[in-house]
DNA sequence: CATACTATGTGCATTTTGTCAAGAGTAGAA
DNA sequence: TTCTACTCTTGACAAAATGCACATAGTATG
């Protein structure tokens, strides 16, 4: 039988890696509204530069399933084809807020690490066992 | 055929996703070589706790085949099973100095998202737009 | 018309995670 | 002995995330 590990009753939840893409985008959402495409430019000040466009778009979408943001088709077409806008609900507001605490923690758990490696190289020269 | 893509040549498939298994398993056999189950005690200390022990075996297994690892049957059974025992290798701790580098440009990236997070929510008031 | 840039999307193969089950060894209780 | 509990590792499969190629479409320039 099984019957090990931690008795998993209810929740099922284990750790993620940590996810930074909807974090991000739910952020620049809470400064304005914005269309996908001036999200992907926007993200490359986080550090997110070089990621495939349909990845912004499909994470757009998938939040939009949840509720997290809404969209509408920009009425004013500046150049080029029309436009999906999205912005934030409330929902989406409480989920940031849910989303910077995970981001907290795995800060945490980055800083223990680093932290554990610069201790460890200091006391042993750089010698691994 | 239109044969685009941003037409950047290298394979240059940036981190979207932190992993934090790798790097903490090489850390920890950094200080000491160690079997799979002791890893996965020594893991709660990083906060990496509630974790299914396949993914540790996993991950040594892959680590060993990168070479990044060497493992060794254990000659004296202390109680249980023969127990295969980790080593880092010279590449392994390479690889080990590597992923501090992707750490520290997470955490910047982590950084970056909570300040601009805490900092729109004192001028906003927390009003999402 | 051809080309280029903006803008959004689909489909699918591959890779990475998550979960479950089970096998195998030892120690101690019944 | 047999049963149970604990240690330790592995395999198989499902679910999710990712990478990439391709499709579509409007606007602007030459």
């Amino acid at each position: 039988m099984r019957r090990r590990g931690r008795g998993r009753g209810g929740r099922g939840r284990a750790r993620r890696a940590v996810r930074i893409l909807e974090p991000a985008l739910l952020l620049l959402l809470h400064y304005r509204p914005a269309h996908g495409y001036s999200l992907l430019e926007q993200l490359k000040e986080f550090g997110l530069g070089d990621l495939d466009p349909s990845m912004v778009y499909r994470a757009l979408r998938d939040m939009e399933e949840k509720g997290w943001v809404i969209s509408t088709w920009d009425e004013k077409q500046a150049q080029g084809p029309p436009r999906r806008v999205y912005r934030l609900t409330a929902l989406g507001d409480e989920v940031l807020g849910g989303h910077t605490q995970g981001l907290q923690q795995a800060r945490g758990m980055i800083d223990r690490l680093l932290d554990a490696y610069s201790h460890h190289m200091e006391e042993g020269e750089g010698e691994y066992h």
